[in-house]
DNA sequence: GACAACATGTTATATTTTGTTATAATTTGT
DNA sequence: ACAAATTATAACAAAATATAACATGTTGTC
């Protein structure tokens, strides 16, 4: 068996179970306990689980902490933040899609995932998927606002209100890092 | 077994019975007593419990009701809440000004303030000098949904976006409990 | 074939966990 | 208040596991 399929094979079975021990591994696969200690290590690195004493856990789902915004360290407020899902399982969070798109190319290709709140509902939406208002005549929270909603249409009606500009994830991403450069 | 695994059915079995005892969890472990007591050391270390002679309990005491909307149990979310603070110094939350204004008659004259989350900017105002909009083509939490805004202009822009109408605290108040009387 | 890069196993040496024993502190019953 | 019973803590030894270093084997390339 290849070791890419024996890795792969860990983690399929880590998956179904919640855990598993390294003695349990070595035997399925009959190799060493020093292989499985080698492949978990490596899984690890990539974020794909985490070793503890006598086997290894899956990663825990991504939390939510409390910590400052990567950009301008102010204190996300759950209705605005964008969390930035990183190889490794780290996250980053950012306050609102204006800090976080213009922060996005700090972490370029270790990005994985990135998600948003929908200001509206508070459900938490793929950034790519979303509709942004930009510029619009309130100030949520950093400035130019930039303000996410799952729905396109929730965007139009935001704007007849607050006036600004309805973008997709691509254009909104140009936008906030041309604001970066002319700083 | 892994002493995570372990550590962690002991945080499962906490959490189900209101507290356990070292005897009981050494028995269904089949470890010595000692190793539980390392163990809840540890979890009380982390903040997850906390140890008393023989066993240990939860750090939070089970109020599961106490963070629950009083008029619909659901969970309220901070950019919508309405907490009623009444004589005595104790609080009710409700999960929108939905609950939170038909609620209002239940606790009568024990109120001394009501305040709510202004929707857009996150801020705590008193509900008394809020504006609302009721009815938008929107539902952020309950129906019929009204939503609080600190101030009027919002709630216009709004309305020009989503429809409904803008109502003061008086007429908001009036309107919910209409909407009560016809259940 | 010579060589480098990698994977694996073995051995030796830390480090961690666990159980046992002895002793201290607390609770309980009278 | 006192003694007995229970529980907690400390110290040590044994077991389990982790890590590092080295040896062996495999694969692919030139």
């Amino acid at each position: 068996m290849l070791p890419t399929n024996r890795r792969q094979q860990i983690r399929d079975y880590l998956n179904e179970h919640g855990a598993v021990q390294i003695s349990e591994l070595s035997e399925k696969f009959t190799v060493s306990e020093m292989t499985i200690h080698r492949d978990l290590a490596q899984l690890e690195a990539e974020g794909h689980l985490r070793k503890v004493r006598g086997g290894a856990v899956p990663v825990t789902p991504p939390l939510a902490s409390a910590e400052a915004c990567f950009m301008c360290q102010s204190t996300p407020r759950s209705q605005t933040q964008m969390t930035l899902h990183l190889t490794g399982g780290a996250a980053q969070r950012a306050c609102c899609p204006h800090c976080g798109l213009s922060g996005l190319h700090i972490f370029g290709e270790q990005i994985t995932a990135v998600f948003v709140t929908d200001f509206l509902r508070g459900n938490t939406i793929s950034a790519q998927a979303a509709s942004y208002v930009i510029n619009p005549d309130i100030t949520i929270c950093c400035k130019p606002s930039i303000i996410a909603f799952q729905k396109r249409e929730d965007a139009v009606r935001f704007q007849r209100g607050f006036n600004g500009d309805v973008l997709n994830f691509t254009e909104a991403v140009q936008y906030s890092q041309q604001v970066m450069h002319l700083h």
